[in-house]
DNA sequence: TGTATTTATGTTTTT
DNA sequence: CATAAATACA
């Protein structure tokens, strides 16, 4: 048997590589940064690069590349095994790598060695302990936004003492009284939130300068993708890994920055040659993945942003089918235009694999997700973490939780009485407060409710049977986690109270727990000798996109944010409507920032290769009232030779939707937007928009001399007008 | 104590 | 509209 020389595996890992792309892969030293446009073939870069890397200059085990979801770390792992490189390099996200780190490194981070990771829901009741403990009435501080200003203070590495003292004036001193109460409450339960997981390593490897030596000298080359993306904690420890070797090689592209809300700095990917002194640039702005009028679409599209460095995408692909830009009358319509297309293509033999659908908001899914499956058009929506959200699910893992880390209150308080067990409020309280007066821990007082003294006897037999329970289930952490699942939702009694349920028009939601048993199990089949706290970490740090299934024949529902890195042949973008698209809470709101929401639309125009729909509607349902809605200022960036517009509301187009019209009296079944009347108060108007509201009909006119007015029709006293009666320059306004 | 009903309240986007 | 907290009731 003869085998390949080492010189035929390189060559091999550099075939059909441009110019510009070789140079990425065959840099071996020092800094380098890749600026990939959308779709110039960046992923194949980095994977090349990996695999050159650990058969040169390193080993697979001292490469370490950081990706920005777990689906595209394993896609990554997929594609350099698949180029006969050892499975030794760790390929994981920034919250992955700092998990593992800091459970092995408890100790020199000063962690408990049973930390576990407290997802936004959890950090939310933690935020609500915090303002008690603080003392604060929550009238003025909703913990959202308390939770959302604490991120944001974790996100630019303002610890809570630093921002106490930079508190000025009293509402920032009251937010870090918070701010402090929750990080001590967070410490007694060993406890971290997403921002910790990065902030403790970054502080770690800052403070520590052995453990720096010791990582680097594991990690010789790291990868870091999606740069533009990064805030300031993954910008400290992508630096500090590589202090001494340099060796950092970053990809992104600044137009695809769409994370800044949550703290992402642009500015870490566009001073990376001021950071690094003879950082190697290489710029990749050839596409391979979409059509020549997509990609002139999209880039006429984010030109229009000031702040932003020059880039020309252009591409050898076929010039392919103008992007359709489609009008309808309302969110309904939009969704069964695009239902009916989909069960076209399916009835044509396309696999519904190749189409997805962008959102800006997650609740425009539900009006898509009606149609489709009205339609019987399958479909997929990326929300892994909805699924988790769910209360049995949430309540299984809580017992997870609970039996890892028995500091974890939030999870104690949540199935204490879960499945119910008489152990109500006031029996709960109880024990919080002797607890907290004692100066000891919820869970202590549990397994000796007799020592609470305000404590009935009944209570303290319910609890103790309670306490008992735990105790039993206690060894299910050295079972495998589909085990331990199915001991803990059996012994804990939560299998027996289910099983009533779910007969209701609802999910049942014993048929969700059994999706989590097989979850687990698909997880510890791919790893040996799983644990369930591995399980549970990994759980905690899924994303949305990680739920996705490729090749799964069914259409893809997601959020543009979602969307980032993927791409499919037909894409659908719907609700690119004035507010929504560039979206704006208020009309002054503050945070409004028009550029990142370019570059998200942006994003989601070069994930099509083939087809690109653009939507937006007239009237869209947003919390159950229907809105009027103008077409998203980005639609006239679009340069008019590359689009088609499809309007289903033109010249009577939509006639079929005014059909509930038709049994009013009069001749009002004519009447629609534009339509000229007079009512003997307010002269002439005309109909803005009119519809059905319950029983009633209500209109919107603009009059003449006047304002604005809703009227309700069988009241409005309105007279038809004829346009040759009035004549032009009537309505001059 | 637990459940049902009502009322208030609120929201991008996500690891 | 959809969820969570507050209140009323069994």
């Amino acid at each position: 048997m003869v085998h390949a020389s080492n010189t035929d595996h390189l060559s091999a890992l550099l075939t059909d590589l441009t110019d510009p792309q070789r140079e990425a892969v065959c840099h071996t030293d020092g800094p380098l940064l890749v600026l990939a446009g959308a779709g110039c073939g960046k992923t194949r870069v980095i994977t090349r690069r990996a695999a050159y890397l650990a058969r040169t200059v390193t080993k697979p085990r001292n490469v370490l590349a950081i990706t920005f979801t777990n689906k595209a770390a394993a896609e990554m792992y997929e594609r350099i095994s698949a180029l006969g490189v050892g499975s030794e390099m760790t390929i994981c996200t920034f919250h992955s790598l700092c998990y593992r780190l800091l459970r092995i490194h408890h100790e020199r981070a000063g962690l408990p060695e049973d930390f576990t990771v407290f997802d936004s829901a959890d950090q939310r009741k933690v935020i609500q302990l915090a303002i008690a403990r603080a003392q604060l009435s929550a009238d003025n501080w909703s913990p959202a936004r308390l939770q959302g200003v604490i991120s944001n203070a974790k996100n630019a590495m303002v610890t809570a003492s630093r921002f106490a003292n930079d508190a000025n004036d009293w509402s920032e001193r009251t937010v870090a009284k918070v701010y402090e109460a929750y990080e001590m409450v967070l410490a007694e339960q060993h406890g971290l939130d997403f921002d910790d997981l990065l902030l403790k390593l970054a502080f770690l490897l800052r403070d520590d300068e052995e453990f720096r030596r010791q990582l680097e000298r594991r990690y010789t080359h790291v990868l870091i993708d999606e740069y533009q993306d990064t805030n300031s904690a993954q910008y400290l420890i992508a630096h500090l890994i590589t202090e001494q070797n340099k060796n950092i090689c970053a990809t992104g592209d600044p137009d695809q920055s769409i994370y800044g809300w949550r703290g992402a700095d642009i500015g870490n990917i566009l001073r990376f040659e001021e950071d690094h002194e003879h950082a190697q640039v290489v710029r990749l702005e050839r596409n391979y993945r979409s059509t020549k009028r997509i990609l002139a679409a999209a880039s006429s599209v984010i030109e229009h942003n000031v702040q932003r460095k020059d880039k020309t995408l252009w591409t050898e692909n076929e010039e392919g089918a103008r992007v359709r830009v489609l009008v309808t009358s309302d969110s309904d319509e939009e969704s069964e235009t695009i239902a009916s297309e989909l069960a076209e293509r399916r009835n044509n033999g396309e696999d519904l694999s190749d189409v997805a659908i962008f959102y800006r908001l997650n609740s425009l899914s539900r009006t898509v997700e009606e149609a489709l499956l009205h339609g019987g058009v399958p479909y997929q929506v990326a929300r892994g973490v909805e699924f988790y959200n769910r209360k049995e699910i949430k309540d299984v893992l809580a017992y997870v939780r609970l039996l890892i880390n028995v500091h974890d209150e939030v999870s104690l308080t949540r199935i204490i009485n879960t499945p119910t067990r008489g152990i109500g409020k006031t029996t709960i309280d109880r024990i919080i407060a002797h607890a907290r007066a004692t100066g000891r821990e919820m869970f202590e007082f549990v397994f000796e409710p007799e020592s609470v003294p305000t404590l009935k006897n009944a209570a303290i037999g319910k609890v103790r049977a309670f306490a008992e329970l735990l105790g039993t289930l206690r060894t299910v952490t050295q079972e495998s986690p589909s085990i331990a699942l199915e001991r803990i939702i059996r012994e804990s009694g939560l299998q027996a109270s289910l099983k009533g349920e779910g007969s209701g028009f609802d999910s049942d939601p014993m048929e969700n727990i059994n999706e989590l048993i097989s979850a687990a199990a698909t997880f510890e089949r791919d790893r040996t000798d799983a644990t369930l706290v591995d399980w549970m970490a990994h759980t905690s740090l899924l994303s949305d996109v990680d739920a996705v299934e490729d090749g799964s024949g069914r259409a893809t529902l997601m959020t543009l944010h979602a969307a980032k890195g993927l791409e499919f042949p037909v894409v659908y973008i719907i609700g690119l409507e004035d507010g929504l698209l560039p979206f704006q809470r208020e009309p002054g709101d503050p945070t409004y920032n028009e550029e990142e929401e370019r570059r998200l639309c942006f994003v989601g125009m070069t994930r099509a290769k083939r087809e690109l729909t653009l939507s937006h509607t007239k009237y869209r349902m947003v919390r159950g009232v229907s809105e009027r809605k103008s077409k998203s200022p980005f639609i006239d960036e679009l340069p008019g030779a590359d689009i088609e517009v499809v309007d289903h509301t033109a010249n009577g187009a939509d006639s079929s939707r005014r059909g509930w019209l038709d049994d009013l009296p009069h001749d009002i079944a004519q009447w629609g937007p534009g339509t000229l009347v007079r009512n003997d108060d307010w002269g002439l108007g005309r109909i803005e928009w009119i519809r059905r509201n319950g029983a009633q009909v209500h209109l919107e006119v603009t009059f003449a001399k006047g304002p604005t007015k809703t009227l309700i029709l069988p009241f409005a006293n309105l007279e038809r007008v004829d346009f040759d009666e009035v004549g032009e320059g009537a309505f001059d306004y």
